[in-house]
DNA sequence: ATCAAACTATTCGATGTCAAAGTAACTGGA
DNA sequence: TCCAGTTACTTTGACATCGAATAGTTTGAT
């Protein structure tokens, strides 16, 4: 039994229990839980062999993205990575652990720091993003062009129904 | 900024720092994370007040959906709920320190047991059921119909790329 | 009938996460 | 200048999850 039959088992069997329920949005929404859960498993595996997990790899990403010597406090990393404060101290400890970023006091404000990458991180982040987009290329790769773009379309539409709180957007 | 502005701005400076590279999956995929991490923040706050987390009720859901009273073996939930044997044992003794559960011997086979709602796990299950299909419900409301099916189509294509692990189907 | 292999659920140890409290530093109005 | 409020990061404690090891049970080959 694959991913879509057993979606289908699952919105068949609650519309039996529950006939006085509308779950047309169900199979969707499933569907985009399980296609999302695969895809980072896979992601994650890619990764798995550099030694990092996907949460550092966001770390080291939105790092990168800001330059091969990217450098930022951890307030503006945790924005983007949405990450709570004591999830990205231990985090960075990690990274900075295995030589990945370190981190300097920042002089114009004592309160924070500053995370730059090491030449080893960026590195690191380097193989990890080839390896990454080379994947998710292949994953799109063959797929109908029109109903790609409404997929586009409709990613844009729900985003917007949620733009108050924003969440993960590295990598 | 919103959540697709900063997807965009995501890519954009991927672009400039690699520019050797092909990004052009990348938006999709961020957008269908971005999309699935807040979908299910709000999921997951929407039963926090019935005194569960959307793993339990996964397993909730899973044996509801098996009848008003359902019974399963932990080894059948673990397939569709896809989480490990030591992690559905927690989960099953939480709920049934709650009372959503009762566990009995399986009298067919002595290794496994029997899984199966109370009055009380059945009643949590339905009321969570009645406000996550009415809020995907709304969540999917007013898109453009020609859209929502090639969505659909393009979710189910992904699906079966992936097909070989099953994962979370629950809900 | 016996016994090795497979299976089911649990326990244990380690990991990663969060919320809340704590520490230190900055800011601006009186 | 003073100091109350805010901000930035870290520490602490609680918790959910996983992988590996374990105990008991069933299955199947001989």
């Amino acid at each position: 039994m694959d991913a879509n039959e057993l979606i289908d088992e699952t919105v068949s069997s609650w519309g039996e229990q529950r006939p006085d329920l509308d779950f047309g949005a169900m199979r969707v929404a499933l569907g985009i839980n399980v296609v999302t859960a695969q895809y980072s498993e896979i992601y994650g595996d890619l990764i798995k062999s550099l030694g990092i997990t996907l949460g550092e790899f966001d770390v080291l990403a939105t790092l990168r993205r800001n330059g091969k010597r990217g450098v930022l406090t951890p307030k503006e990393i945790s924005r983007v990575a949405m990450i709570s404060p004591s999830g990205l101290t231990n985090r960075l400890t990690r990274l900075e652990n295995m030589g990945n970023i370190d981190r300097q006091m920042d002089p114009t404000d004592r309160r924070s720091s500053l995370v730059r990458l090491t030449a080893k991180g960026a590195k690191t982040a380097d193989v990890a993003i080839e390896r990454l987009s080379g994947e998710m290329n292949a994953v799109f790769q063959g797929l109908n062009k029109r109903d790609l773009e409404s997929f586009v379309r409709v990613i844009e539409a729900l985003l917007q129904k949620v733009e108050s709180k924003m969440s993960r957007v590295s990598i």
